[in-house]
DNA sequence: CCAAAAGTGTTAGGAGTACACCCATGG
DNA sequence: CCATGGGTGTACTCCTAACACTTTTGG
């Protein structure tokens, strides 16, 4: 019988003040103690890894029915110097109207910080934010997942902002929006924000059944 | 303490007889007794995942330095009637120039079957086979990983093969040689191989240096 | 009327696809 | 000389990328 432990770690994602953002936790105890860290814990014997990475999430934020996909496994012997953990990490993407509710639960050592620069992390938790983030970008450019991170309602520019943050370079607005178009997945309201001294921008809702043919094509990834 | 076990499954593939194929073994015990299953184990305390799969690998089929990538962990409780084991699974791409080593094991229980058309199979390993055929497909659309499955030395009708194998669809040769020249990845050689009563076709191999170059510009998967 | 973001088309280049014939060899 | 797989080019379509101005609103 082996002592290895499973775990599940959550790179909890989302968009805040324009720029991707990472929630950390910091670490009460040793080893690491004081250290910032993916929020993570260990798998109980009767749930499954997505059920764990779930009370997880939710525990963090307070958030349930989230994007949530398996990143990949971390298992190297030494990775944790209390013993044999084997992590299997993945990565939510909170819509910006999620977030709110976070607030509640401990903020004291829990925190957002700029995804592409984040403080010095715990255990070889620097490599999994690495990668997380670029899945998400790969995600971003194959699949439709950036509407994640978005509100139920939101404006061409606010998605296109979101690719900006994530893949961190500026995208023309026409050619974007052309894109957007092909993919025909956004539904045009009768709704418009007005944001100040500016003309107000329409709103637009992401239309599931749309969604679901994207699929058909293989666009989408399977997880 | 948890008393989850870790153990890895190594989903086996190779082209032979034209076709891609999967390792399998026959399984000895209950459950699932004389079931074929993917090969796999349970990870020793001091070795990493990878080194694991790699271990597994090589006691069934005898081969080292093979195209090796997790897949995704497999955990769900329920999934083994023995008790509570998380599969971290991978998958490994031999070239059909590695596979005769494998002969000289245990070959009454092991066995190579059409990847599309396995036998009924044990556990939930014939979703995890699925999943390695759909990861297989999208890496042979966006990478290089098709050449894993050659010998050093190939033509390129050989590799159209392997891409006609794994998409299971027919390709025009003029145009899958034009893609390929355009990734410029392989490198002519000055000799030809003969195969009966035809025009005796160039040998090619695989670039190592322009190979790197590809990951540069986000061609390959980091994974 | 001014500042600020919203919204909108055209063109040129590159990649993908469909398609048919001659070449070199062994038997 | 013939059967067999090896090898090659062109035309069309579609996607991508570069690029600038008018519209609408609040102040």
């Amino acid at each position: 019988m082996s002592a290895i432990r499973v775990a599940v770690d959550v790179v909890i994602l989302a968009i805040r003040e324009g720029k991707l953002q990472v929630l950390l936790v910091k670490r009460r105890y040793a080893p690491f103690q004081g250290r910032w860290a993916i929020p993570g814990g260990f798998v109980k014997e009767e749930e499954s890894l997505e059920s764990a990475a779930q009370r997880e999430l939710e525990e963090e934020t307070g958030v349930r029915d989230v994007y949530l996909e398996q990143l990949y496994s971390f298992g190297d012997p030494g990775r944790d110097p209390r013993g044999r953990i084997v992590s299997v990490c993945y990565f939510a993407l909170l819509s910006s109207g999620d977030i709110a509710p976070k607030a509640g639960t401990d903020a004291a050592d829990a925190g957002w910080f700029a995804a592409f620069q984040p403080p010095p992390l715990a255990f070889d938790h620097a490599r999994i934010l690495d990668y997380a983030l670029l899945r998400l970008r790969y995600k971003l450019e194959w699949t439709t997942a950036g509407f994640q991170l978005l509100p139920k309602k939101f404006t061409l520019t606010d998605i296109q902002k979101v690719y900006e943050a994530v893949l961190n370079k500026r995208l023309d607005k026409r050619n974007f929006r052309r894109k957007l178009a092909l993919l025909d997945v956004l539904e045009p309201l009768h709704e418009y924000r007005s944001e100040g001294a500016q003309r107000p921008a329409r709103l637009h809702r992401f239309s599931a059944k749309k969604f679901e043919l994207l699929k058909d094509k293989g666009i989408l990834f399977p997880f």
